[in-house]
RNA sequence: GCAGGGGUGCUGGAGUGGUCAAACAGGACAGCCUCAAGAGCUGUUGGCUUAGUGCCUACGAAGGUUCGAAUCCUUUCCCCUGCACCA
């Protein structure tokens, strides 16, 4: 028989979106159920697998929770703004609004042919400034709240170029235009948002997220950073440092103190005889690109400068290092070789001396980082560290020279970028009153059409867009010419979807109230840390506005695994292993597709894409077609009604869980278990819990059973557990034994043909002849052993054991 | 380098203390059907052995805990993801 499924597909997508039946409004009946997934940056190379594969998570769990009775808020928009339509522009010479245009058109449409069942009315596009304007309005709060500010921060800068280049735009420490031009470290003035003022809170209400996954909650935990510890002060040059250490039991054990390379205030530690040296190790610094900072081995150089260890006096020198974080602490660490790995490997490598301080290890070989009993430190030997630490703080303490602190590895977020196609930071500079807000009413800020490509800032190319009259003084001013960072914009997209078309407000707050939190979120793990910290970020903040009455934007997170290539690397143009969903669905129909992408493996773990299994699934649903055309309503038996109902409950439960993979498997086992003749209701049934992974031939085989709603709108099959009958099962188990002994032993004797099974009674139930019979092709014959009339020539019988049923062929 | 996750049969993968030589799917092989191909159906698919049994070897590698380990612990190798200007 053939399908077209390509006919049926389009058939049921048009119908769905003329009948509008995923489009959703508030309404106090049914629950609701906000799902959602990691909006896509449409890139210019369309959809492909890795993107159908998240999709059609969503849509399963979206279809599933509509036939549950909830009222499914299931949107789609477009993190439309970014560089990738600024290269192509540098690049191809397309400007990036018609680019993006051209992507997300391309996107919708491969979206629709998925067959996913998103409420379109609600669609949004980051890049439209009807969306953006209310980026620019958050920034405003932001600056108004004092969580904007500007500092100098190092970026990577192509003098080529003349402009800012993204990490991903620096190849080996060269630009990525230019092969042969080493990028640079500059430090610009740049926007900052102040997320640090939130690091308690993110890090403290990680523990209130049940429903999320541990991994993401624990790398989110090492992201943030939290560490508990002291603040101690080093006098240098008679004024006061403070250094943060989470190990103070170790103080009388620093030898040298380490101080970030980007320090603003290094200039005036290094000496007049330490000059040459450190301006040859900063240039040397200024060489490496950002990207690689980490992986540097730990360097460094001595500035000339002495620091007072403020607890026994002693002069420790104090070097300048790349391995030092410049925004952590104070961006000077005391270093303790003896009980640090770093310190030690940096003191090793420039003949700096150990001192050791904690009994335990042998810190000539290797560093002692464990807790131990204190030595060499003066009134304090022979304590513990932990009570060490606290005797110590309390000594600090009481002479005012140190105190408790907590520190976190979070920085605040740069957003500023030197690019063209983001937000515009609604700021102006103005001659005489400085820095200005642009006044609200003046939003949003537009992109201007008329920019060069190619030659640094785009934005700085448009002299007209850039002068202005200062909103205060009329007087001459500049716009701000850095757009923010794209991630500002998928920080707060989900409530915009509550209320979208919204011209008035950023969203009507009776509207988020209902929908928001989002019940169900799901994208890839590799935003565990930056959106899934900015997002809880931004909730926060709007929360503190007065605008949100919860803590949390997700209450269930779902981290789908990554599709990777053939080649087993994340799928992306240049690596040439794109897998489009449309080539597939092309041979062998979206459902296919789905149901394949599914049941490959859970959806949770990363997976290498391969055609090689597609034709097991492409052949489930042919047969399933195939089915529906051939049976024959009836009543149904009592076997199926006990097989469907106990499915009904483990497709359900597998489903809410996200183990795709073996509701897979048990729609399978119920498939095979449908007989030729059977009732209306167990055929709906059956359609109903594939219509998830398959909505397109269960709709198309709904009306083809005489129905003429729509079956996502249906309500799931209730199980009926009194029909569960567990003897059934038992039954195929022991007849599938029985079957596969015989086949054993017809394998290892020859010429036989009959053959005789001899049970025992107490099994009578379970050994149904004609259940045998419909599985087994061969004829068998049935005795009990305690028949009579039975025919045993060797009186094999005797041997048949509970479950076990004796047997004899000749 | 740091952080998080993972390595299972010919392949993709289920399986987190006994019911495991390991679900399900693919592939391969054999048989049936057919003029034939395809599809479909039935069976086999770690090794040895056996009238349906028993034994051995196996879940990256090496050790350990336990009556018992694919599953827990330690060490080690490899792979994936992220590391703050890709989104």
């Amino acid at each position: 028989m053939e399908i077209d499924f390509k006919k049926i597909e389009s058939k049921w997508q048009k119908n769905w979106e003329n009948k509008k039946i995923f489009e959703v409004k508030q309404q106090s009946k049914k629950k609701k159920f906000y799902i959602l997934e990691m909006f896509p940056y449409p890139s210019g190379s369309g959809l492909h697998m890795g993107h159908a594969f998240n999709y059609v998570i969503g849509d399963i769990c979206a279809r599933f929770k509509r036939m549950k009775g909830f009222n499914v808020l299931y949107p789609m928009g477009y993190d439309s703004l970014g560089l990738p339509a600024e290269n192509a522009a540098i690049k191809v010479g397309i400007s990036p609004k018609k680019y993006t245009e051209n992507s997300i058109e391309n996107f919708i449409r491969q979206q629709k042919s998925l067959g996913l069942s998103y409420d379109w009315s609600r669609m949004l596009k980051t890049s439209d400034s009807s969306y953006y304007k209310w980026d620019q309005w958050i920034f405003l709060k932001m600056y108004e709240k004092g969580l904007a500010y500007r500092k100098k921060a190092p970026v990577n800068w192509c003098p080529q170029c003349n402009t800012v280049l993204a990490n991903e735009q620096v190849h080996n420490g060269k630009c990525w235009r230019h092969e042969n031009t080493e990028v640079q470290i500059k430090n610009l003035e740049q926007w900052f948002f102040k997320i640090t003022d939130y690091a308690e809170e993110l890090n403290d209400n990680l523990d209130n997220l049940n429903n999320w996954p541990d991994e993401v909650k624990s790398m989110q935990k090492h992201w943030i950073g939290k560490s508990s510890g002291v603040e101690i002060l080093f006098e240098i040059n008679g004024e006061k440092w403070p250094i943060f250490t989470t190990r103070p039991d170790t103080i009388y054990g620093v030898t040298f103190m380490v101080i970030s390379a980007q320090h603003s205030k290094l200039n005036n530690l290094v000496t007049a005889e330490q000059k040459e040296e450190v301006d040859n190790f900063l240039k040397k610094i200024k060489t490496t690109s950002k990207k690689d900072l980490g992986n540097l081995e730990k360097e460094g150089v001595f500035t000339g400068s002495y620091a007072k260890n403020p607890i026994n006096g002693d002069e420790i020198p104090i070097w300048i290092g790349n391995f030092v974080v410049a925004d952590y602490g104070s961006g000077m660490v005391m270093a303790v070789p003896a009980h640090d790995f770093r310190d030690f490997e940096f003191a090793k490598k420039y003949n700096i001396s150990i001192k050791e301080v904690i009994k335990g290890g042998n810190v000539k070989e290797k560093a002692y980082v464990e807790k131990g009993t204190l030595i060499n430190s003066g009134n304090f030997n022979g304590l513990e560290s932990e009570k060490a630490k606290e005797e110590i703080i309390k000594y600090l303490n009481k002479k005012n020279l140190g105190k408790k602190a907590t520190q976190y590895k979070l920085r605040d977020w740069l957003i500023s970028r030197q690019r063209y196609w983001g937000t515009p930071i609604p700021i102006i500079y103005c001659e005489k009153c400085g820095v200005v807000p642009v006044p609200e009413k003046d939003l949003p800020i537009e992109l201007p059409d008329k920019v060069e490509f190619g030659k640094g800032n785009p934005l700085e190319t448009n002299e007209k867009w850039i002068k202005i009259k200062c909103p205060k003084c009329r007087g001459i001013a500049k716009r701000e010419t850095d757009t923010m960072d794209t991630f500002v914009n998928s920080s707060w997209y989900f409530l915009r979807y509550c209320d979208s078309k919204n011209q008035k407000k950023i969203f009507d707050e009776r509207k988020v109230r209902y929908w928001m939190p989002i019940d169900q979120y799901i994208g890839g793990k590799e935003h565990a840390c930056m959106h899934l910290i900015y997002f809880r970020f931004y909730t926060k903040f709007l929360r503190d506005l007065g605008l949100l009455n919860f803590n949390e934007p997700v209450l269930n997170l779902f981290n789908q695994g990554m599709l990777h290539g053939e080649d087993g690397s994340v799928m992306s143009k240049s690596k040439g292993n794109v897998i489009l969903p449309e080539e597939v669905s092309e041979k062998y129909g979206i459902d296919t597709a789905r149901f394949f992408l599914v049941s490959m493996a859970s959806p949770d773990k990363d997976i290498d894409w391969s055609e090689k299994g597609i034709s097991g699934a492409f052949r489930f649903i042919k047969r399933v077609m195939e089915y529906f055309n051939k049976v024959k309503i009836g009543k149904a038996d009592t076997r199926i009604e006990s097989k469907i109902n106990k499915c009904i409950l483990e497709i359900e439960e597998n489903i809410s869980n996200f183990k795709y993979n073996l509701a897979v498997i048990k729609l399978r086992e119920l498939f095979d278990a449908l007989p030729l003749k059977t009732s209306k209701n167990i055929l709906e049934n059956f359609l109903k819990l594939l219509h998830p992974f398959c909505p397109h031939i269960t709709e198309e085989l709904w009306h083809k059973l005489g129905n003429k709603n729509f079956i996502n709108l249906q309500k799931w099959p209730i199980a009926n557990k009194k029909k569960i009958k567990e003897i059934f099962e038992k039954q195929d188990l022991a007849i599938d034994k029985l079957i596969g002994d015989i086949n054993n032993i017809l394998k290892l004797v020859e010429n036989k043909k009959k053959i005789y099974v001899y049970i025992l009674p107490k099994d009578k139930e379970i050994y149904d002849i004609n259940l045998i019979n419909q599985r087994f092709s061969k004829k068998i014959n049935l005795f009990l052993v305690n028949d009579k009339n039975k025919y045993d020539p060797l009186n094999i019988s005797k041997k048949a054991k509970l479950q076990r049923p004796a047997i004899y062929l000749e």
